[in-house]
DNA sequence: CGCCCTTTTGATTCCGGTCAATTCCTGTGG
DNA sequence: CCACAGGAATTGACCGGAATCAAAAGGGCG
């Protein structure tokens, strides 16, 4: 399924994550010319593969995609989960390096051409400035997963993604968490095995940090347990919430 | 140490770096309000703290840098070695969330005002893509490094370092490499203890893959090896490499 | 209802972390 | 210039946590 989006949207879009823009120099007419083409996707399906040529951005407008490479040995890297509103595919470079694919049926990513793109920000600093800091979005996240993969134990890690995860997905005050991805994907997100990833969150479970109520449905009772866990419970009310009664 | 350097002078580096860039849309004398002050650092100095405010970019000029972030227990991850071209501190965001420290003694950072950067950029197109690329580089940087933090043996680790920082230094072809950091260094950035990555140079040493020259001098004997390491050899005639007389 | 994929749980193995000791390098001061 | 001191690097021994192998249980979709 295609559609359109016009770039108002995505700088509306913009805005409103981030805050104000300054007014604009020019009529946002011209944006007019810079059109999304807006692609659903099903279950697995590519976006594109590592060998495609690097022709054009993207951004998702709603579902879940994940970034990934395969290696020759078979494993595989997930580089980044993709929620909405995140921007995907910015390199200078003439092929991506990575797949990315989607996680939930019907993720829905808006596609844009990237030479007219760029010369639309030569001429509407604020689409320089969106793109700038999509890209600034980017690094942020991708240095923070640095020091969830490059030295936490299992418990941290997984702690570690949970609460990620609650915060870009802006999940209920009350913790509740939909993880759209397989425990394989979290595993190859993580640096782990699938085994571990279930492992510890059972852990996690009868420890009462979190409560899983389905298998991709995870309420967080204690979030400071998560944070720094592998230790003991560091709020102190939250040794009230240990003895928690076994799951369903 | 401080001195100054036209806007031209890193416009004239980015295009050094990756070739031609439109030609200019405006007279390119505004420029000379946007100056860099360039501060040259001793081993070991910080350039700024993971609590400073963040109202400034950085471009290495010479000499090596660490980013890094340090945990309430102690650990620490070097989430970027910064090299001369790099640019550094790229956020959005007002506080920076790591600390960048020099490397080796004398190492030269150039720091722009943010503000008065994007204001530029606002007019000028080409600031603003030379700092999108710059961006779209730490990107690759981060995302490239994912896939070696994430799933790799320790040998497997220590050799993709050792190609990486071939590449990124444009190490003679010889295949010569200086490694300015310590042990400790390579460790947290790879996510390992320092004795490990000591231990697996020897191996990779003993095995023939490279040759120490030096604690700090690398030479790169086999690099097929080194990529997928771990494994056997790939190249066939990397067998006649294997029987090395031992260093010194 | 039944098949298949995902998830969970269990048993065993092994890589890399930790602790410890020694050697090597670098820079400093006599 | 050489001797010395202190940190960095290497090597060794041991142990623990996560990977791997294996199997059972659960859940979704035809």
């Amino acid at each position: 399924m295609e559609g359109k989006a016009s770039l108002a949207q995505v700088m509306a879009a913009g805005a409103r994550a981030r805050g104000r823009l300054e007014p604009p120099t020019r009529d946002p007419l011209e944006a007019s010319e810079c059109l999304a083409t807006t692609t659903r996707y099903r279950r697995g399906e590519e976006v594109y593969g590592p060998e495609d040529p690097a022709g054009h951005w993207y951004r998702v407008v709603s579902g879940v995609a994940r970034k990934s490479a395969l290696k020759a040995d078979g494993r595989r890297q997930i580089v980044d989960f993709l929620l909405p509103g995140d921007f995907f595919g910015l390199i200078t470079r003439h092929q991506h390096r990575f797949a990315v694919e989607a996680v939930t049926d019907g993720t829905e990513v808006a596609r844009y051409q990237r030479g007219k793109l760029e010369r639309l920000a030569d001429f509407d600093p604020r689409i320089g400035r969106l793109i700038r800091e999509a890209a600034f979005e980017a690094i942020s996240r991708a240095q923070a997963r640095m020091l969830i993969l490059g030295r936490m134990s299992a418990q941290e890690k997984v702690g570690a993604f949970l609460v990620e995860m609650a915060e870009r997905s802006r999940a209920g005050a009350a913790g509740e968490l939909v993880l759209a991805m397989s425990r394989y994907d979290i595993a190859d997100y993580l640096g782990l095995a699938a085994e571990t990833v279930s492992r510890t969150l059972s852990d996690l479970r009868r420890s009462g940090a979190i409560r899983l109520e389905g298998t991709h449905r995870v309420r967080i009772v204690d979030r400071a347990a998560l944070e720094d866990a592998d230790g003991a419970p560091s709020a102190p009310d939250a040794i009230f919430a240990r003895p928690i009664r076994p799951w369903r």
